[in-house]
DNA sequence: GTTTATTGGGCTAGTGTCAGACCATTGATG
DNA sequence: CATCAATGGTCTGACACTAGCCCAATAAAC
């Protein structure tokens, strides 16, 4: 950590691939993280293409490439549009997929997610909420419990991600979206156990108590506390 | 905040701008906070274009523009290069900063900040430490406390990426470096009084102790005084 | 059935970006 | 004073990306 750790921080690459890659990274983003729900469609590709601020022509590219990788089924005409038909697998192989992590190490994934997170429920915790913001709260901590197994993981997904664009910083919930995504491939490979539910509910109840309670110390130590239990269990899986 | 929040959140544009205005941002921000100083040079273009992703060309018009609007000195033969010649203005006008910053809402930078510095602090302290990584800590403080005025803005920035950068995680560092780069216009704008030193110069050292001392707790309530100060003073000389 | 609005599919001309090669300039070194 | 290594300056051919336009297919509405 000599005097040139900033010079390569500002220097890191100005962009992470050709716009074909990055779309086809984010599109496959939010079908994997439920985003756009299995059966749902995504936007016209004219309106997408303009939203993600690249030609139609690069958009069609990316959404033919997850079409045949099978997570995209596209209808032409009207009420056609491109339909998610991936669903979350059960279970694969943990090793596999952290071997598959481009260059980014698990650890860094792991600290990145944990910053952030504990930031925005500080954040949200110092903010006077509006009785709304209070009620979106309660409402995705409650739709997360009534959850079904094929569900838990989109809506716990919708859970965090919540809590950071409550804050009202897209930058900060564009970095949590980010830290989110990265762990989700991980998720998805390791089993849900019921204890682990219960321990996470717990967790999540905790965490918006302290939010609503307007306590930032009690939100930080409750995420914190939620984030390491999930690094314990990917470490365990990985371990083993 | 309805059911689309996070579709509007993951479905953002893919990239900020064209490879030429992303570089001359790049560029312009290590420039601004001082991570090259003035008199300094860049990098080789060669070795430079490699590390910044792009082509040399691109990276040329890049450092063409920055010539033309006077940061750079470019000098061509053997011990030539792009030489920085800016130095921080002494004090501008803080509205029209504000005007002038791109879509990006004042508050959604103050809180982006607070929360990402904030998570790096409170990481970092609960990390076990090495002897060195204690040094370079100690050292950064050090070095801005003995700072004359012309390097006091540097070394601060140098001081908090240090923290971001000691976690381990690049993902991290990166977003801080963000964070502190979006401020940095803002800081630049409103004048350095004695008595904001002194009681920075207080925050700062209980920073460090309470990172030293492995106090999440204190590391990230000390984060957020230091910052609610600044953004404080930063609304004072808005309101004025 | 026929119509119609909406959506994906495809084309073209123009611009942005790239990799790689070669030229021009400079200041230290012998 | 001649040489040389390091650096910026320039060119070219190839590919990526874009904006804008029109075509084709589809299913609801009539």
């Amino acid at each position: 950590m000599d005097e040139s750790a900033n010079l390569l921080t500002m220097l890191r690459p100005v962009r992470a691939g050709n716009a074909f890659e990055e779309t086809v990274e984010r599109l496959l983003q939010a079908i994997k993280l439920g985003v756009v729900p299995p059966g749902e469609k995504l936007p016209p590709e004219r309106e997408l293409a303009v939203r993600l601020g690249i030609s139609r022509v690069t958009l069609r590219e990316a959404i033919r490439a997850l079409q045949e990788e099978g997570f995209l089924d596209v209808r032409r005409g009207r009420y056609g549009g491109a339909f998610v038909t991936y669903r979350p697998p059960g279970g694969g192989d943990l090793r596999q997929v952290v071997t598959d992590m481009g260059g980014d190490d698990l650890a860094d994934v792991l600290t990145f997610r944990l910053a952030v997170e504990c930031g925005a429920a500080q954040v949200l915790a110092g903010t006077r909420l509006t009785a709304e913001q209070r009620a979106t709260l309660t409402r995705r901590l409650d739709e997360l419990n009534a959850a079904s197994p094929e569900d838990y993981r989109r809506l716990d997904t919708a859970f965090h991600l919540a809590i950071a664009e409550l804050t009202g910083s897209p930058l900060l919930a564009a970095a949590c979206a980010d830290a989110r995504l990265r762990v989700s491939d991980l998720l998805n490979a390791i089993p849900m156990l019921q204890v682990n539910i219960e321990h996470a509910g717990a967790q999540h109840a905790a965490i918006v108590a302290a939010i609503l309670a307007g306590d930032p110390e009690a939100a930080r130590r409750a995420v914190t506390e939620h984030l390491d239990g999930t690094a314990a269990l990917l470490r365990g899986f990985l371990s083993k």
